[in-house]
DNA sequence: TCAATATATGTAGCTAACTACGTATACTTG
DNA sequence: CAAGTATACGTAGTTAGCTACATATATTGA
């Protein structure tokens, strides 16, 4: 027997963080394969700041989805790596914001091929009879409407 | 825009580790809600352990699927919580053998209702029309067949 | 039979997100 | 226009897995 099978869905949790590890390893590796200095969990800040160019903290992280102490400590690396810089908003003196440095534009063209080629592998790889994204997509739109602790009381 | 659109398949890894926090989070509440002090973590060892109920740690990582250091953690918190114990093996001096307590076998048939209710809720949940277990489970066989990494050495 | 290897368990420290809380600045309203 | 509220940012500490390394015991083969 073998209690992830077994048990099945209520170790939904931990498949699904064991999965997103792998990938994120498995990430890493690639673009150290590549060449490039660059951990998979920078992208969406690197990314977003390709199209959004100045943006304060706060929307940083609403954009990319994530809590903003993530945010922040995301930043703190990438200005570290000087991908990133930041200035005070003379509008608003909260606010911090944040753009990309020449280095970062740079590496970001150098990176695009290999976001290509790693689009194409996990497009391959998620090609299933159920896909993965969609599938999250789906489940995350069913909670959405009704959390999981709400459908147990019927 | 939403980058996490956008970006779509490059952020795969943080929107599953995401979507199984916040599964955990519900699961940990649906138990509180119910009068039990139990973790969804601690799942597979207890359910592991009411079908072999006398198991070394490495043979219970094994079953559970998780490395050996995670599962001395967990079996750590059980211990403190009085749900399992565990004595030595007298035919093979390295080995500590885990059991279930008293307490621990009374807990397991307390929570068989939870559980019932969790996995009805939990198939309501992703019965959508890309099921994100078998999705899982695809994926994971073609991780198996072919890595993420070797996919993007054409 | 004992040296080399394998296995079982344990410890230390990392990771990548989170929540909770605190402070500074801006906005609103009585 | 000042007091209360809201927003922006930051820090501290938690979580739940992991890898790398260390030690103890068992097994194997020359």
């Amino acid at each position: 027997m073998n209690v992830i099978n077994e048990s099945g869905i209520l170790g939904i949790s931990t498949r699904l963080q064991r999965l997103s590890e792998q990938l994120r390893r498995d990430g890493f590796q690639i673009y150290k394969a590549n060449g490039i200095d660059f951990e998979p969990k920078w992208f969406p800040v690197i990314y977003t700041l390709h199209f959004k160019p100045v943006l304060s903290v706060v929307e940083l992280a609403a954009e990319i989805g994530y809590t903003h102490p993530s945010t922040i400590s995301l930043l703190k690396e990438l200005e570290k790596e000087k991908l990133i810089r930041s200035k005070k908003d003379k509008q608003d003196e909260r606010k911090r914001l944040i753009l990309l440095t020449e280095k970062g534009k740079k590496l970001l063209q150098q990176m695009q091929p290999v976001w290509q080629t790693m689009v194409d592998a996990l497009t391959e790889l998620t090609n299933t009879s159920n896909n993965i994204m969609k599938a999250i997509e789906e489940v995350e739109a069913q909670l959405n409407d009704k959390s999981f602790m709400d459908r147990t009381k019927k």
